[in-house]
DNA sequence: TTAACACG
């Protein structure tokens, strides 16, 4: 089959994929010249009743939880959509930070709803990317035809801002279907005013690609742009490899910097400068030049033969001669590099996932899982009152009752109903605090829109239905 | 084959 594009976005009741949800999906296929194939798609996902979502994120989005219930599929209606019609074989998918955002809350979900969360974005030719990263990159490399937006003299790359500054359609941002629609805009001009750097980029959105341009046994100089540099640089520099991380990432350094700023530093001053937190940095801070790539993420780089035209080493303010030196010096002080390593390697103490619906990551499901999984999305309603699926994983047993609880509630015994509001009312009370301070800020904003003011009162009276009654 | 968050 022909390649397509599915360009989509989601509105969701807040910023965490593991505790929030999808709340709107919306997204467009077309072929690989950007002609719309077929009709849109604009659904909503129902919210649970395990669920408070974050006001201020309904604010923007001004979907209620109330509206999800009445006109939405549920959670495994919906992913049965997903996997079966959306995720055909030869879909690239792709959408404005979704690697990082979107595609982390449809895991989540495929995960709570017995589908494997993985194989959507990779199995039968399929493959995701991300427009944000290649818009960096082309405002950095190759801003040319195609005007840029700023705030107070910032650089942004917000996607309603460029589509406006260009004049392309976008009837109302934070609306899925007309951001999806923008998003179709904003490539197609890329696309077509940069069809080298565009097509360059599309072949590497493929962790190979990446890998054979970016590996620390053979280190070469690239350009790279991410969120994480700044946007004075229009978030790009010459980056090169040092070290591996976790997995197949690397840490990167930023060529930009002359190493002999930190290499004299103890490692207890390097680890202070990492774990100064945010707030506390003030205008003497110097954080250091190194970051994690992660090749599975469609990062955007480029060899540094892209900077010969365009007057590319200009546009991003960086001199040959300062890349050619600092590699050197880089090279002249492995034990530097060997530190700021073993240093940043150490970091990651996350506190585990109490929930095993938060577990995804805890580790693969095998195969034998894998079938009972498929059994259970095609159980009904009076099969699923009998069927104990006996999974070796522990994290899919404490999830199935769950799973019955939301699509099938009729089907549960006493027991399990009495199970199943247990764990409702621990999460809504963990939820509690932070919605109701978050819904009392929202709350006292003056010029609130009639639209607004509407919901934060079916807020109001979400928490109300669904907190069990010895809490209100 | 697929993964790793919790900003800076």
């Amino acid at each position: 089959m022909a390649t397509t594009y599915f360009f989509y976005d989601l509105e969701t009741s807040g910023l965490n994929p593991r505790d929030d949800r999808i709340m709107q999906f919306a997204g467009i296929r077309t072929d690989a010249d950007f002609n719309i194939i077929g009709e849109p798609y604009n659904l909503l996902v129902a919210l649970n009743d395990d669920t408070l979502p974050s006001p201020s994120a309904l604010m923007v989005t001004g979907i209620t939880p109330q509206k999800t219930v009445s006109d939405g599929y549920t959670e495994s209606q919906f992913a049965k959509i997903f996997i079966e019609e959306i995720c055909s074989p030869d879909t690239i998918l792709l959408g404005y930070n979704n690697i990082r955002f979107d595609d982390e809350f449809i895991r989540a979900l495929l995960w709570r709803n017995f589908y494997d969360p993985y194989e959507w974005s990779y199995k039968d030719n399929r493959s995701r990317w991300d427009m944000l990263d290649v818009v960096r990159l082309t405002r950095a490399l190759r801003p040319e035809n195609i005007k840029w937006p700023t705030v107070n003299g910032v650089a942004v790359n917000k996607l309603e801002l460029i589509s406006k500054i260009n004049n392309l359609e976008h009837t109302k941002a934070h609306d899925a279907l007309s951001d999806v629609e923008a998003l179709i805009a904003v490539t197609k001009l890329i696309a077509k005013t940069n069809n080298r750097l565009f097509n360059y980029l599309l072949k590497m959105r493929n962790k190979k690609e990446i890998m054979n341009l970016v590996n620390v046994k053979n280190p070469k100089p690239f350009v790279y742009a991410s969120g994480r540099y700044d946007a004075e640089y229009n978030k790009t520099t010459v980056a090169y490899p040092i070290a591996m991380a976790d997995y197949d990432n690397m840490f990167v350094y930023d060529l930009r910097y002359n190493p002999e700023n930190w290499i004299n530093k103890s490692n207890d001053e390097i680890i202070e400068i990492l774990q100064t937190p945010f707030l506390e940095r003030d205008k003497q801070y110097t954080h250091i030049p190194v970051k994690k790539i992660q090749p599975n993420r469609a990062p955007a780089v480029a060899p540094i033969g892209v900077l010969e035209q365009n007057d590319g080493w200009n546009k991003i303010k960086i001199e040959l001669n300062d890349v050619e030196n600092n590699i050197k010096i880089l090279k002249q002080n492995p034990d530097f590099i060997d530190r700021i390593a073993k240093i940043l390697l150490k970091r990651p103490d996350f506190t585990p996932q109490a929930d095993a619906e938060s577990k995804l990551y805890d580790g693969f499901i095998n195969n034998q899982d894998k079938l009972r999984s498929e059994v259970v999305r095609n159980l009904d309603q009076n099969q699923i009152k009998q069927y104990n699926p006996e999974f070796e994983d522990s994290r899919l047993k404490q999830i199935y009752p769950r799973y019955k609880a939301r699509n099938y509630p009729n089907a549960l015994s006493s027991d399990e109903r009495i199970e199943y509001d247990e764990y409702r009312k621990n999460r809504l009370n963990r939820q509690l605090p932070g919605f109701l301070k978050d819904l009392t800020e929202q709350s006292k904003i003056t010029n609130l829109s009639s639209d607004q003011k509407y919901v934060l009162e079916e807020l109001n009276l979400w928490m109300e239905s669904i907190l069990p009654d010895s809490d209100i």
